[in-house]
DNA sequence: GTTTTTTTTAAACACTGTTTTATAGCGTCC
DNA sequence: GGACGCTATAAAACAGTGTTTAAAAAAAAC
């Protein structure tokens, strides 16, 4: 019932943090508890709100501690793709491609070993807060451009809305294709592995992507109106 | 205290299902709580829990409804092109294309116009429960199927095996699509509209899926090993 | 050495889903 | 019609949840 000062602020911080993340190694989130936590490390639930603002919060952080390792984990998978220098614009066109299937198994990947926590970074919706802080959305901004880099350099002619729309067709594949195959959820399935359902999809979607033309495209996917139900 | 008659034990299950959908189209589910639909429906908590079993179950029980709903609305949109008899095979064809486009405009007309119960639908998990129900799994089965269905009178040449990916992947790249685009989660796009995401996915797709053949598609991705992180 | 500030927690609070226990009403049998 | 059993219903108890409040102890400041 009084100060101890057996870690400093920050050091409690990287303590809970720690113990979230070994809990959701083995134990979904759903059977997480802002109480199981607290006994984890050894302190109160009221220090754990003190230090994080509310349970909640703390789930945000560790969202904001998976996304950022994801996103390091892909920026270093396409590093030699990325900063090759196009010596010729069909190996660069090559190159991207590269790239975005090496992106699309790495998503796969992570969602395969850590799927309480991937879960959760991209399910977890906090409660009562209706749109979630800056801060996580430039977190999510950062992964969606890890697409569109490589997308522009495939060497397509497009515009800057079709590049995109595209980059985000691109993620909605590879994170639905993920879903499916690294289960845990409600849908899943056995019969086909994710990495012949990412390279079908990249394959088919990259192929027209970058045979197309902006004007073809266009012709090819006209607008309609949206159904009513 | 004592036995009511006043609704006959179906008439209480329908009453309560409608009260949780009633509850769900105004707000989201982390809101809803056993206690509160009890209370709608002038009923005590154990009432419910002694008609379904648990608060999980009547959730499995309106995704049951949503995952109904959704595929009859499926069924019957793609009615025209599915029945229409193949008068020529370019047609057929044709109309397969369509069907599928239809079928992603019903899924995002549905996540749309019932964001809170697709959301659950598809994101909920029983807690404690590892595998969903096998009735569950049918009508998930069932919604894949439209997608197999249509993918098959594509005319595209494909092994089973090729075909079952297909209809995984397309399933996959709408359902990730639908996410951004009906938004409410972690992951939100307001610079595209699900309609162009969509046409540009499916047109993207289809173009490649029905013009490679099933030797060429297995040249073109070959199956790569998984990553290791 | 006293005062102030900071850190920590125990306890209380308002919830949650579930189980137990009691009872009021219905149908059935004598 | 009255006694019985069965069934539906709910109140209360229970163990859990996140959060707030209030108090106390240790550290820091003076």
């Amino acid at each position: 019932m009084a100060r101890r000062n057996d870690h400093s602020k920050d050091e409690l911080r990287q303590l809970t943090l720690k113990a979230v993340r070994d809990f959701l190694a083995i134990y979904p989130p759903q059977d997480m508890s802002l109480r199981k936590i607290a006994k984890l490390i050894g302190y109160s639930p009221a220090t754990i709100i003190n230090n994080f603002g509310s349970y909640g919060d703390l789930l945000l952080a560790v969202n904001a501690e998976t996304l950022d390792e994801l996103h390091a984990l892909s920026a270093t998978a396409i590093r030699d793709e990325s900063h090759a220098l196009d010596k010729s614009q069909a190996l660069g066109q090559n190159l991207a491609q590269v790239a975005l299937r090496k992106l699309a198994r790495v998503y796969l990947a992570y969602a395969r070993k850590y799927p309480y926590r991937w879960h959760l970074a991209f399910e977890h919706r906090i409660a009562g807060q209706t749109t979630l802080p800056a801060w996580q959305k430039n977190r999510i901004d950062r992964l969606f451009a890890l697409f569109t880099e490589q997308l522009s350099r495939t060497g397509a002619r497009k515009s800057l809305q079709e590049l995109h729309i595209a980059s985000r067709v691109v993620w909605a594949g590879v994170h639905g294709i993920c879903l499916l195959a690294a289960g845990g959820g409600v849908v899943q399935e056995n019969n086909a592995t994710g990495e012949q359902m990412l390279d079908m999809f990249l394959s088919g979607f990259l192929q027209t992507y970058t045979q197309t033309t902006q004007t073809a495209q266009s012709i090819m996917a006209p607008v309609r109106t949206s159904i009513q139900l």
